[in-house]
DNA sequence: ATAGGGTTAG
C-alpha cells in the first residue's frame, strides 16, 4: 500500500521523507482484501490475529487496520499499534487522527498530529479538519491559533474543508470564551436568568475568537454553503440574533440557498424570542422546500412552537415527522411538560419506552418536573431507579431535576442525599436545594447552603436570591433578608427584580410591619405589579387589618381591575370580620366582571395513582367511606379539644352549616382518603392548588396526633409537615 | 474529511 501523496494547493515547504517500504507478497494482498471487508471480521481476537499476520508480512501497519479497529470500536488497539510503529506512514497518521477524533479521543488525535509534524511526515488530505475539530473540542485557543498559523504558512488554508473546519473551530472557541466570561455563574438560561450579563455583553467588546471567525470568513476567496452555515450558527449561538438573520440574507445575495442546516440554526432564535409569526414563516419556507421532514428542523420547530405555547402545532409537527428520533421525542415531551401538560408528557414518555426508544439524560430532566408538579413521589422514585441503572445520575441536569422532584414531593432529606451525591453541584442544583429548605422550613440550612454556594460553587444569580429571600421570608428572618437584598446589588451587581421586592414585601408583611412594607413597595425603582401588592393583602388578613387591606386592594384594582386574588381575599377579610354585606358586594362585583373563583382541589398519590378531590365532591368511589372516617375523626378531635374556626368560610350561613362546610374541604377529603387507603404509619402527602385554610391547618394538626402519622401538605406557597399535633411552619404562613 | 436539533432551579 502506497501512501497517497496529496499536495496542498500551494506548498511553500517541501518535506523530504523516506518512501514507504512496499511488499507485494500474495499474503499482503489477501490481508488487504480482508481488511477492506470489515464486516467479515467481527471480534477483537479476529482483528488481533489479522494484526499479527500483518505485522509478520508487512513492515508497517496498513491504515486500513486502523479503520478496522475503529469500526470495531477498538481504538485502544489502534493506538497501541500506532505507538509501536516506529515510523507510521502518512495515511496511518491520517487514519489514527481521524479515528481518534471521531471517537472523541481528542488528546490522542492531537498528540498524533504533533508526532506527525515533528517526524516530518507529509500531511495527507482529511487530516486537518479532524485536527481542527479536536482543537475546538478541547477548547484550547492557543493550540487553535498555532494550527491557524500553520495553515497560513503551509497554504492549507486555501482548502475548502480545512478553512470551514477552522471557521467552526473559532465558533466553538468563541462560545467557550463566552462561557468562561460568565462563569462561575453557570450557563445562560434561555429565559434570560442572567439578563444583566446579556445587556452587559452587548456593550463590551466581542471576544477575540468571534473576531477570528469573521476574519477567516472574510478572507476566504470563495465560500460555500457550509462556510455560510457555520458562520450563521456561530453568530446565532453567540447571541447575536440580528446579525445572524442578516447573514441569511447575505447568503441569498451570494447566490446560495438556505438549507436544512441554515434553518435549524436560526429557528432557536425565534424560539428564544417567542416570535411565533416569524417561526411560522420559517416553517412555511421549510414546507415549500420539502425540508419539513428533516428531523433536525422538526425538533427545532417542535421546540419553537413549544416555547410559543402553541402545543397543538407542536404536536402536529411531531405527528407528521416521518422518522422522529430520540431528540424529537424529547423535545415534544419537554414541550408538553413546559406547557404544564404533565399527564400528556408522562403518557408520551411511556409511549416512548414502549416503542423501545432509549431514553437519554435529557429525557429524564425533561420529564422529572412533571413528577415534581404533580407530587408523584412514587413515580419519581421509579424514574430515579431507572436513572441510576442507566448511569444518568452523573448528569447535572438530571440530578438537579431529581433534587427538585424530591423537594416538591415533600422529601427534603432524600433531596439532600441526591444533592450530596453529586460530583460537582452547580448553581441550579444548589438553588433547587435552597428553595427546598425555604419551602419546607429549615431556614438556617438554606442560609448555610447559600454561603457554601458563594464560597465553593459560584456567583449566585437572580433565582438563587429568590430562593434565599424566600427562605428568610418563610422563617421571618427580617434582618437577614435585608442583608441579602442589599448584597445582591452591592456584591454581585444584580438589579433586584419584582420577585425580590415581592419576597421582601411579603416578609415585612408577615412580620406585621405593614406600613413599612407599603412604603417599600411604593418606593420601588420599578413599577409594582398587582402580584407584589397582593403579598400585602395576605399579610393584612393574617394580621386582621381590614382597613389596610382596603388600601392595598385599591392599589391592586388600579392595576388589575379583574385581579382574582384581591377579590377573593377581600371577600375573606370581610367575612372574617363578619361584614357579610360587604363580602357579598365583592362577590357580586366578581360576578359582574365575569370572574369565577378558581375551584379548590387537593390530590394524593396512592399506589401509583392520583386521586383528586374537590370540596363536597361526591364522585370518588370511596366517598361514603371517606365521610364516615371524617366523622369518626371529628369526634376524636373534638374530644381532644378541637374547636372549628369558621372565619375562612365565605358564606353568611349558620354556624352549624359552616362546620359542615369545613369538613368537606378538599384537603380534608384527601387526607381522610390517605388514612383509610394506606397502611398505618405511612406518611400522607397531600397537595392543594391554593393556600391551606386556617381551620384545615388546625384540624390536620389534631389528625396527625390522633392517627400517629406524619402528614405533609404542599399548598400554593410552601410545605406543612404535621407531626404529633405540631406543624413545621409553626403557624406562620 | 468540514456545518445543524433537545434538558434542570423562581
Amino acid at each position: 500500500m502506497q501512501a497517497r501523496e496529496f499536495s496542498p494547493p500551494t506548498s511553500p515547504r517541501r518535506i523530504i521523507y523516506p518512501p514507504p517500504m512496499l511488499s507485494n507478497s500474495p499474503i499482503t494482498s489477501l490481508l488487504d482484501s480482508l481488511l477492506r471487508c470489515p464486516s467479515s471480521i467481527q471480534t477483537r481476537s479476529q482483528a488481533q490475529q489479522l494484526h499479527a499476520l500483518l505485522l509478520k508480512s508487512h513492515p508497517r501497519p496498513s491504515p486500513l487496520l486502523f479503520s478496522l479497529y475503529s469500526a470495531l470500536a477498538l481504538v485502544s488497539d489502534a493506538l497501541l499499534a500506532f505507538s509501536a510503529d516506529p515510523s507510521p506512514s502518512s495515511s496511518c497518521y491520517a487514519e489514527v487522527i481521524r479515528c481518534s477524533t471521531a471517537r472523541g479521543l481528542f488528546d490522542h488525535s492531537l498528540s498524533a498530529f504533533v508526532r506527525m509534524r515533528s517526524s516530518g511526515t507529509p500531511l495527507g488530505h482529511a487530516v486537518l479538519p479532524s485536527v481542527l475539530k479536536s482543537c475546538a473540542a478541547i477548547r484550547d485557543p492557543h493550540l487553535g491559533a498555532a494550527v491557524h498559523g500553520f495553515l497560513i504558512r503551509s497554504g492549507w488554508i486555501a482548502d475548502f474543508f480545512t478553512a470551514n473546519a477552522l471557521l467552526n473551530m473559532y465558533c466553538k472557541l468563541s462560545r467557550a470564551e463566552d462561557e468562561r466570561r460568565n462563569s462561575p455563574a453557570g450557563a445562560m438560561g434561555r429565559d434570560g436568568a442572567n439578563g444583566d450579563l446579556t445587556s452587559f455583553r452587548s456593550m463590551q467588546v466581542q471576544g477575540s475568537c468571534l473576531k477570528s471567525v469573521r476574519m477567516v470568513f472574510d478572507e476566504m476567496p470563495e465560500r460555500d454553503v457550509v462556510s455560510w452555515n457555520t458562520l450563521i450558527a456561530g453568530t446565532a449561538e453567540n447571541g447575536m440574533y440580528l446579525e445572524a438573520l442578516d447573514m441569511v440574507k447575505g447568503m441569498s445575495v451570494a447566490g446560495l440557498k438556505p438549507d436544512s442546516f441554515t434553518l435549524s440554526s436560526i429557528l432557536p432564535i425565534f424560539a428564544e424570542h417567542v416570535d411565533y409569526k416569524k417561526g411560522k414563516e420559517i416553517h412555511g419556507f421549510a414546507k415549500r422546500h420539502a425540508l419539513d421532514s428533516d428531523v433536525f428542523i422538526g425538533s427545532s420547530l417542535i421546540d419553537m412552537y413549544a416555547n410559543c405555547t402553541n402545543v397543538d402545532y407542536m404536536c402536529r409537527v411531531f405527528d407528521l415527522l416521518p422518522n422522529p428520533d430520540a431528540i424529537s421525542w424529547n423535545s415534544t415531551i419537554a414541550g408538553l411538560v413546559q406547557n404544564a401538560m404533565f399527564d400528556e408528557g408522562l403518557n408520551l414518555f411511556r409511549e416512548m419506552l414502549l416503542l423501545q426508544i432509549k431514553p437519554m439524560p435529557v429525557t429524564f430532566s425533561s420529564i422529572m418536573p412533571a413528577c415534581a408538579h404533580l407530587t408523584r413521589l412514587h413515580l419519581g422514585k421509579q424514574l430515579h431507579g431507572y436513572v441510576i441503572r442507566g448511569g444518568f445520575n452523573r448528569n447535572v441536569f438530571v440530578s438537579s431535576s431529581l433534587v427538585d422532584m424530591y423537594v416538591k414531593c415533600g422529601n427534603v432529606h432524600i433531596a439532600r442525599r441526591v444533592f450530596d451525591g453529586m460530583p460537582s453541584p452547580d448553581i441550579v442544583s444548589c438553588t433547587a436545594m435552597i428553595m427546598g429548605y425555604a419551602l419546607h422550613g429549615p431556614a438556617q440550612e438554606a442560609l448555610s447552603l447559600f454561603r457554601r454556594m458563594e464560597m465553593e460553587i459560584g456567583k449566585p444569580n437572580h433565582v438563587a436570591f429568590v430562593a434565599v429571600l424566600t427562605a428568610c421570608s418563610h422563617a421571618g428572618l427580617v434582618d437577614e433578608a435585608w442583608e441579602y437584598f442589599h448584597k445582591m446589588s452591592k456584591n454581585y451587581g444584580l438589579t433586584p427584580r419584582l420577585e425580590h421586592y415581592a419576597a421582601v414585601a411579603d416578609l415585612l408583611g408577615r412580620a406585621g410591619k405593614l406600613e413599612e412594607a407599603y412604603d417599600f413597595i411604593s418606593t420601588m425603582h420599578i413599577k409594582p405589579t398587582a402580584s407584589v401588592w397582593s403579598t400585602l393583602l395576605a399579610a393584612s388578613r393574617v394580621h386582621k387589618n381590614a382597613k389596610f387591606a382596603e388600601k392595598v386592594s385599591a392599589k391592586i384594582l388600579e392595576i388589575e381591575p379583574k385581579d382574582m386574588g384581591s377579590h377573593v381575599l377581600m371577600s375573606n377579610i370581610y367575612s372574617a370580620a363578619g361584614r357579610w354585606k360587604e363580602a357579598a358586594k365583592v362577590r357580586m362585583t366578581m360576578k359582574h366582571k365575569g370572574m369565577r373563583k378558581r375551584p379548590a382541589y387537593s390530590w394524593i398519590e396512592v399506589k401509583n395513582e392520583l386521586h383528586a378531590f374537590m370540596a363536597h365532591d361526591k364522585s370518588h368511589p370511596w366517598y361514603d367511606k371517606i365521610m364516615k372516617a371524617l366523622e369518626v375523626l371529628t369526634e376524636q378531635m373534638t374530644r381532644e379539644g378541637y374547636v372549628p374556626n369558621t372565619e375562612d368560610v365565605l358564606h353568611d350561613v349558620e354556624e352549624e352549616q359552616k362546620r359542615h362546610m369545613l369538613c368537606g374541604h378538599s384537603e380534608r377529603l384527601a387526607i381522610a382518603f390517605g388514612i383509610i387507603s394506606t397502611p398505618p404509619g405511612t406518611t400522607i402527602r397531600v397537595t392543594k392548588n391554593l393556600r391551606v385554610c386556617v381551620d384545615c391547618h388546625t384540624a390536620t394538626k389534631f389528625i396527625s396526633k390522633i392517627v400517629g402519622r406524619e402528614i405533609v401538605v404542599r399548598d400554593l406557597n410552601r410545605f406543612h409537615h404535621f407531626r404529633d399535633g405540631e406543624c413545621s411552619c409553626k403557624d406562620y404562613w
